[in-house]
DNA sequence: TAATGGATGTTCT
DNA sequence: GAACATCCATTAT
């Protein structure tokens, strides 16, 4: 059986671009053999040196390590004292660059999904970088892993986004002049970020 | 419906 | 000691 996951060259490229074309792709986690996967729907994109928003705008450290590393790895990272973020490292090794899954929607395992959030409403299960990590049980353990090796946690080809929609990153006070945030224009599972921000700008 | 602020802990200055 | 790539309940309109 052909595996449909994402070669390594899909994310050595430039990260903006990579982060426009993970919408549509699918997430997969899997935990016991059981898949919990959903459509990526919204990411954000976050480079090195020139990006003031970026982990890695001050230089590598402990924390960032993993984004100066090999294309196609998990970054995750913990923040705000109570949640993960995950993100998908981009560029040629020695180039920082990686991409925040913020939110998909969700296909398989849907019921581990409430089991982790509680009882909400499915569009908002896993909307939001936080949510989206406590959805899917995804914490620090799977900081640096292979996403393109590992049968714990993958990106698949998923289906076409209709249409692309841009904004400023959510969250951050630097670089707000950069539309480095990318989602399905219309779709009910993407985060609206900040109250009343124009989501179809 | 929109704005405000508290919880909570790691990282870096 | 300050800042932080967040979330959600509470308060005011």
């Amino acid at each position: 059986m052909k595996r449909s996951v994402i070669p390594r060259e899909f994310f050595c490229r430039y990260t903006p671009e990579v982060a426009s074309d993970l919408v549509g792709c699918r997430l997969v986690r899997v935990i016991r053999g059981r898949r919990i996967s959903g459509i990526v729907v919204e990411t954000e994109a976050y480079r090195g040196p020139k990006d003031p928003a970026s982990h890695a705008y001050r230089g590598k450290t402990s924390r960032n390590g993993v984004m100066f590393g090999p294309p196609g790895h998990a970054y995750v990272y913990f923040t705000m004292g109570m949640h993960f973020c995950l993100n998908v490292t981009t560029e040629p090794t020695g180039t920082p660059g990686a991409v925040l899954l913020r939110a998909i929607e969700p296909e398989e395992g849907i019921a581990v999904m409430v089991k982790n959030r509680g009882p909400i409403a499915v569009d908002r299960l896993a909307s939001g970088p936080g949510n989206l990590t406590k959805a899917l049980g995804i914490g620090k353990e799977l900081d640096g892993e292979d996403l393109v090796m590992s049968d714990r946690i993958f990106l698949e080809h998923g289906r076409m986004a209709r249409e692309i929609g841009t904004s400023p990153r959510v969250g951050v006070s630097a670089g707000r002049s950069t539309r480095w945030r990318f989602f399905e224009r219309g779709n009910r599972f993407v985060s609206r970020g900040r109250p009343s921000s124009p989501q179809n700008p």
